[in-house]
This record gives C-alpha cells, structure tokens and sequence, in this order.
DNA sequence: GTACAGCTTTTCGCATACAAAAAGCAGTTC
DNA sequence: GAACTGCTTTTTGTATGCGAAAAGCTGTAC
C-alpha cells in the first residue's frame, strides 16, 4: 500500500529503566569499507584523480559492490571523492583556492572553539589537555612524523571536545582531518613553534580566559595558513600543523 | 585480479580546449529522492522520530529500494535522520541542546562570511543584495510566511556567495537549512528587526567595511538565538530569521 | 597521415533476490 | 495474572543481475 505516514512509534512501555549499553556492534559493512577507503585515500595509496571503479575495489575489499557504493557516497559529501554524474568515483583533487577556504573556516572554527573551551573546562579536562601537550613534546623529540600528526590531532580534538558544543567539534573534525590531507605533505612537521603554541593556548583555557584562548588559537591557525603559502618558499619556518 | 592501485588517469589529450558545459544532465535519482524526502521532512509530513521504511518510501515515491538507501545515507550525514544500525532510518528529533548548537555555530559562520563579503563584494553584488532586500520587505507587507521565509534564505544565502568561500558557503547552507527546520514552527516571522539588521548589513556591505558588517551579522545572529531562547515568553519580539 | 564513424568494452545506475537480525506475538508456566 | 520462552513477521544488510551510458578502439575515407 502507498500509505505513507504510517508511523511505527516507541516499541513499547519501560522495562529494564536502567540503560544496557550493548558492548558488540553487528559491524555495518559499509562504516568498515568506508574507514578503510579512507585510510588508503589519507595515505596516498589512492592517489588524486585516480578513478575508483566500485568492482575493483569491491573485489581488493571481500565485499560485493554494494557496501563500497554506500561508502563512496559518503565519501563523497565529506568531500574525500567526487562522484560525477555517470562516471563513477575520483578521488577528489584540492586545489590551491580549496585549501585556503578550507584552512580559513578551519581557523575561524577553531577560534570559536578555543573560547568556548576556556569557558567550559573542568579541572579533569585541563589535566587531560596538560597530558596531551606533554605527549606532544614528547614526540617532538623523536622523528616519528606520523606520531606527531597523531598527538596535533588529538589536542585539536581534545580541545572540541571541551568546548561543549558537539556540532562545532563535529564540523571540526571534518575539516581537521581535511585539512591535514592537503597540508602533511608539504609540512615537514619539525616545529617546535607549534608546540609552544599550543602550551600558550592551554595555559588559556586552564585560566578560564576565553579571550585569550581564542586569540591564541587565532594565531595559530593562521600562522598554519601563512606557512602553507609560504611553503613555495624553500626555508619557511615550518609548522606540524 | 587484486591489483589496486591500477591508475587509470586522464581519458587522453587535449580535444577541445573550451569547456562545453553540458545543459542536460542524466537526473541522478537518488537526488531526486533525496530532495523529495527533505522536502516531506522539512514540511513535516515525516515527522520527527517517525520510523522511515525503505520499502514504504520506495513505493510511494515509485522507485526501488535502492536509490531510497543511498538518499536516507545521505541524509544521515547532513543530519536529517538518523541510522540506527540494524532498525532502519528514524527522522530526526532535535534537541534543545543541538538547536543552540547550532545557532552559535551558524552565528560564527555567518559573521566571517559578513567580513568576507564586505571584503569581495563588486558593484553587481550589492545591486544583487539590494534587490533581495526590497524583496523581503516586500514580504513582509503580504502575510505569505513562505515567501518571507524564502526572501529571508535567499539574503543569507547571496551574503555567504559574495565572500567568495564555497567551503562556507556550503556549510553555511547546510547549518542555515536545519537551523531553519527547527525553528520555523516556533517564530511567527512577522518581526520587521530583523529586516532592519539586514539592511544595516547591506549598507555595511556596500560600504567595504568589513569590521562592521560582522559585527552587524553577529548581533543579528546573536538576536534570533535569543528569540529562540525566550519562546516560551509569550510576548518575546520574534524575528524572521 | 589524419580525422571521422561505428562498434566493442567497460562501468555505472537501478532493480531484484536472498540471508540475517530485530521486533512483535502467542503460548506456556509459575 | 504476570513474566518468560520460542516462533512468526517484518525490515534491514548484502549480494547479484540487467539495461544504459560513456569511454576506448578499430576500420575506413579523404
């Protein structure tokens, strides 16, 4: 029948009140295939441009084509493929004028989020944040990139997170992550300037100053945008994020 | 074979260097539906919680159940509905919290897009603003709630264009747009501020001065989220927007 | 040798089929 | 009479099939 708003509503009276938090998920398939194009597209192993045949992939995954058509439309609105008309999927390829866009709504988000942050951080959240910025130093000292990327993300997040406002850190992590994809390459994460930045911006919010968090953050997002046009620049001062 | 990375790469040289932009595009349907359920969840036909069957839909709208998934993922993402693991889509129920969320995100956004436009906006932007202003207060004078609804939109949407940030833009749509689902039902858009603050806007615009247009914006965003705050009120001044 | 036309191959888009999980219902027991 | 157990129904998740459009290739004409 063509009925349509048949409403099926709430299952039915309350039983167990308490709230059993299932421990096992039935793994959606397409979350799964979805992560993993990801990470093949995050790590270069799916180059820019490159056209994603859904067999293909399909086949290098386990899975039929159906959970890889799922994950690539998804792929698509976070804007990681491009999906045309009748042709198939291609890894998106950033321009120049994206990045920048991207990197300035970033800064602009991110400054929101610092403020809020200062406003709303417990004394357990700036604990967490001090353990974080103190991992971070850490691997500063080592050469291993992917670890420092890993510990930028994290503080980023971290710092969303605090902020309270879950759509903010929601959209933060999109673009973060984004971001990261066009800038890794050129950055060649070694700065310390970063670091000392990041101490500057959680003294901030361990003060409860919102004015100053969002400053600093300003700051720093913008000295990341600088450095990536600077990067053409054979000895810019490079920044780990 | 299992061979992934298999490149295929550019179809071939160049054929015909002008770019002949395509008129007629092949209707991909799942956009179609997908424009049709947001359509059915904006207007409220679907319900907020209401359980959406991929089989019932698809009959209803005469497709299959195929082009149906693909629209409900899509509409997951932009956060219409939401997709509980093996139970099916649920419209979407906002909460008070994620209503707020929202507004203070749309107001940061909204005001750096201010700032940009004031920034990049050439003599043809601003006859174009100035026309969608006159068109809202034109509205404002009939009691067509749609119209002024859409003038309203449209305004917002011509700012977020002329900062000349697609990234933005986009996003600005996609939090405008949901912003506006759940707060239509509760503002009686018959306020005149709110086209006041719009044309204040317009001049600040026109007038390059970017520190003023954001400024304006953020009052006028601040102003609509306490509008949405103080609904309870049963005199509060509300605004269109 | 070059360019066009028609054919073949590939690949997507949509539809359908099947399996598995969840929800609902009925029967039974205490 | 209430609650639990097992079965039936419904609905999702995944796989496969088929038609159509696009791309690529081959052959031919000039």
């Amino acid at each position: 029948m063509t009925s349509l708003p048949s409403g099926r509503r709430a299952p039915r009276g309350s039983l167990s009140a308490a709230a059993t938090r299932r421990v096992e998920r039935p793994a959606p398939l397409r979350q799964a295939v979805y992560d993993a194009l990801l990470e093949l597209i995050v790590n270069r192993t799916l180059e820019p441009g490159q056209h994603l045949v859904e067999a293909e992939l399909a086949e290098y995954l386990g899975v039929s084509r159906q959970p890889v058509r799922e994950a690539l439309q998804r792929l698509q609105t976070d804007g990681w493929v491009d999906l045309r008309p009748a042709q198939g999927a291609f890894v998106h390829t950033p321009t120049e004028e994206e990045a920048d866009q991207l990197l300035a709504v970033r800064s602009v988000l991110e400054t929101y989020s610092a403020k809020l942050a200062a406003e709303h951080a417990t004394a357990a959240d700036v604990k967490l944040l001090r353990k974080l910025q103190k991992a971070g130093e850490e691997a500063l000292g080592t050469e291993n990139v992917e670890r420092l990327v890993k510990a930028n993300a994290d503080l980023h997040a971290a710092v969303a997170a605090i902020s309270r406002n879950k759509v903010l850190s929601e959209m933060i992590g999109l673009v973060d992550r984004r971001v990261r994809w066009y800038y890794t390459p050129i950055a060649r994460p070694r700065s310390r300037d970063s670091w000392n930045e990041h101490a500057e911006l959680v003294t901030a919010i361990a003060d409860g100053d919102a004015e100053r968090a969002g400053e600093v953050m300003h700051r720093h997002a913008e000295q990341t945008r600088q450095t990536y046009h600077d990067r053409k620049a054979p000895e810019g001062s490079t920044d780990s994020d």
